[in-house]
DNA sequence: CTATTTGTTATCGT
DNA sequence: TACGATAACAAATA
C-alpha cells in the first residue's frame, strides 16, 4: 500500500518523466476524457499527486495504484504519452480504487500541513492534534490535521516513539518522541525505497516495517498485538509501547 | 460464501 | 452542537 514515502518516490519519478514535456493523458477508466498539456511541474500534497500545466491532473494511488513505463501486463486505467519522445507511462491499478481527476486548481483546504520534509517539533505535533480526544493512532491519520499519514505509518511511528496506540490524545506526553519518530520513519523509508517502481509490502518483497503485519517485536521479541481501532488494524508491541510512560519521562 | 486491505465520506449516537 | 466511532464504498484476493 502506498504510504507517503511511496507517493513521494512516485512524485519524483513522474517529475523526471513528464516535466517540460507535452503530455497526452489517455483516460481509460475515469470519465475525464483525453487531455493534453505541457507539464510544468509535479508535486505531492499529502498522498495526492498533482501533475500541473494549464490545468491540474490529480492522482490518488489508494491501495494498488502506480505509474510505470508502459508494459503489456498490468491493469491499466490511464496512460500518459510524452508526445515528442513517444514514451508512454501507465497508471496501473489492480484493485481499481485509485482516482484521477482534472481540475483547474487543486483545492487542498481539507488537508493539514505536511509532516515532511521539514522537521516538525514536539509542540507542532501537539498543536496539530490539539482538541482531539480520540486515541492517538486514529488521530495521526486525520488528514485535516496532518496530511499524508496512513494506517501503516501511524502504527510504525507509534512503535518508534514507544507510545501505546490506545492512549488518548490529551494523555499523550511523548510528543518529542512522536516528532522524532515521524521524521525518521518518513525519511528512512523514502531513502530505502527510492527507485523506479513502488514496492508493496504484500508483493513478495521483504516487509520493510517494524510492527505492521509482524508476529514478533524486532526489539524485544514480544508477540505483536493486533487490534482494531476505528475499523483499522493496529499493530503494536505491548512491551515497548507501554500505556504508562516509562519512568523518568 | 467470509475476512481483509485502503482513504474518503456519510451517518449514527453520545 | 461537536466530536468520535462506525458503516459504506470502490475491487480484488486468500
Amino acid at each position: 500500500m502506498p504510504e507517503l514515502p511511496e507517493v513521494e518516490i512516485q512524485c519524483r519519478t513522474l517529475r523526471r518523466w513528464l516535466v517540460g514535456r507535452r503530455v497526452l493523458l489517455e483516460d481509460l477508466d475515469f470519465g475525464c476524457g483525453n487531455r493534453e498539456m505541457r507539464v510544468t511541474g509535479v508535486r505531492r500534497r499529502g498522498k495526492y499527486l498533482l501533475i500541473e500545466g494549464k490545468e491540474t491532473w490529480v492522482l490518488h494511488l489508494r491501495m494498488t495504484g502506480k505509474v510505470v513505463p508502459s508494459r503489456p501486463e498490468g491493469r491499466k486505467r490511464a496512460r500518459f504519452h510524452t508526445l515528442q519522445s513517444g514514451q508512454a507511462y501507465d497508471f496501473e491499478d489492480a484493485r481499481r480504487l485509485g482516482t484521477l481527476a482534472v481540475v483547474g486548481v487543486f483545492d487542498d483546504s481539507h488537508l493539514g500541513p505536511e509532516p515532511w520534509p521539514e522537521k516538525r517539533n514536539a509542540s507542532w505535533w501537539r498543536d496539530r492534534l490539539q482538541g482531539l480526544r480520540s486515541p492517538i493512532k486514529p488521530a495521526l491519520m486525520r488528514q485535516d490535521r496532518v496530511a499524508g499519514l496512513g494506517n501503516i505509518a501511524a502504527s510504525e511511528i507509534l512503535f518508534r516513539a514507544g507510545v501505546d496506540p490506545r492512549i488518548r490524545v490529551p494523555d499523550v506526553r511523548r510528543w518529542k518522541h512522536i516528532a522524532d519518530a515521524a521524521h525518521a520513519f518518513l525519511g528512512e523509508l523514502i531513502a530505502e525505497e527510492a527507485g523506479e517502481e513502488i514496492l508493496y509490502v504484500t508483493q513478495g518483497g521483504s516487509n520493510p516495517f517494524r510492527v505492521y503485519q509482524r508476529a514478533q517485536c524486532p526489539t524485544c521479541a514480544t508477540a505483536i498485538t493486533r487490534l482494531v481501532q476505528s475499523g483499522r488494524a493496529t499493530f503494536f508491541c505491548p512491551t515497548c509501547q507501554p500505556i504508562s510512560p516509562v519512568s523518568g519521562r
